[in-house]
DNA sequence: AAACAAACCAACCGCGGCTCT
DNA sequence: TAGAGCCGCGGTTGGTTTGTT
């Protein structure tokens, strides 16, 4: 069946999102939730398309979401996720759960990418993972025909269990991680509390500027400290609250905007841990499961002190 | 200071899968 | 069971910023 593009509808507004659009979809999703997307623009009048909506709804004025540089850690989960996993980047990005997948594609495609071709040696590395991998292309596939499916198949089993290995490290924050593949210093990331906030170098027009949803968010958290102070914490997507400052300030009128102060006292008042969405949880603990029931044997001889 | 190139990233597009009727 | 519609994902594009000459 040939379906329409949902977005080729008269009348619907494409390109960078208005600050005033932003509220506008923050306050309906914090009154009805996420999903059900095709409502939100009959909804909320936004001459917008469902899929655009739920695009930024998820890849920018989510609660929880982090931005700026990648750590070194996130740098190294990411390569080995993405050799076992391919360009899975949904499932890559349900193991850090304050990325979204487009922001993991993007560093994944201007700097990992490039990083990972730059040295021989570990483009080497990055072969073998990935030309072994389950989740390699065709075409590397194709690459290993002479070899024999009974040595194809244990050199992948060595390459996921390297991988695991690999990814093993990575995810033991007790485990020194090594400065591998990544050229940039710890000092380079070692912002990675300040990036957590988002600080952006560069200054953008709104649609890409961390500055206005910060501002944004912090105006709702700030609110909802005041009124939830009895409830002692903000729920990790639970935004009602914040609503209350929406209504107080109203959309109406981009001076509102101005009245926002920064985003510190928000990022004091919402941990990530507070932000972090909650059925990653179980994700974790399967993954964590299948990660270390096979190598924790080996892994744990080499790494005693884990656990 | 201007022009050009490279890097970055938000947003769009189209496909596939799932759900509902 | 088949068709229609919606949602989510991955690939790609295009605008903006930054760096270099």
């Amino acid at each position: 069946m040939v379906r329409p593009p949902c977005c080729h509808k008269e009348g619907v507004k494409k390109g960078p999102w208005t600050p005033e659009e932003d509220i506008i979809l923050v306050t309906y999703i914090q009154e009805h939730g996420p999903g059900n997307w095709r409502a939100v623009p009959a909804n909320t009048g936004l001459l917008r398309c469902s899929k655009s909506c739920r695009l930024r709804w998820t890849n920018y004025l989510r609660p929880g979401i982090k931005r700026g540089n990648f750590t070194q850690h996130e740098e190294k989960m990411i390569i080995h996720l993405q050799a076992l996993l391919g360009n899975r980047w949904a499932a890559i990005a349900s193991y850090l759960p304050q990325r979204t997948d487009n922001d993991i594609k993007n560093y994944w495609n201007t700097h990992l990418k490039k990083k990972l071709n730059k040295t021989p040696r570990e483009v080497d590395q990055s072969d073998d993972q990935f030309s072994t991998s389950p989740s390699m292309s065709s075409s590397s596939a194709n690459s290993n025909s002479n070899v024999s499916r009974g040595q194809w198949e244990r050199h992948l089993q060595t390459d996921i269990h390297m991988a695991k290995k690999a990814l093993f490290e990575a995810l033991s924050p007790s485990i020194p991680i090594a400065a591998t593949t990544s050229s940039s210093s710890e000092s380079k990331h070692s912002a990675s509390v300040s990036s957590f906030l988002g600080t952006q170098e560069r200054s953008n027009p709104y649609a890409s500027s961390t500055d206005n949803i910060a501002k944004l968010l912090k105006g709702w958290a700030k609110n909802s400290i005041k009124t939830q102070d009895s409830k002692n914490q903000l729920a990790s997507n639970d935004f009602d609250s914040k609503i209350e400052i929406k209504k107080g300030v109203g959309i109406e009128g981009g001076g509102a905007f101005q009245s926002f102060p920064g985003f510190e006292s928000f990022r004091s008042a919402v941990s990530p841990d507070e932000v972090k969405p909650k059925p990653k949880q179980s994700q974790w603990s399967l993954f964590e499961k299948w990660l270390f029931e096979d190598s924790g044997d080996i892994l744990l001889d080499e790494n005693p002190n884990f656990i």
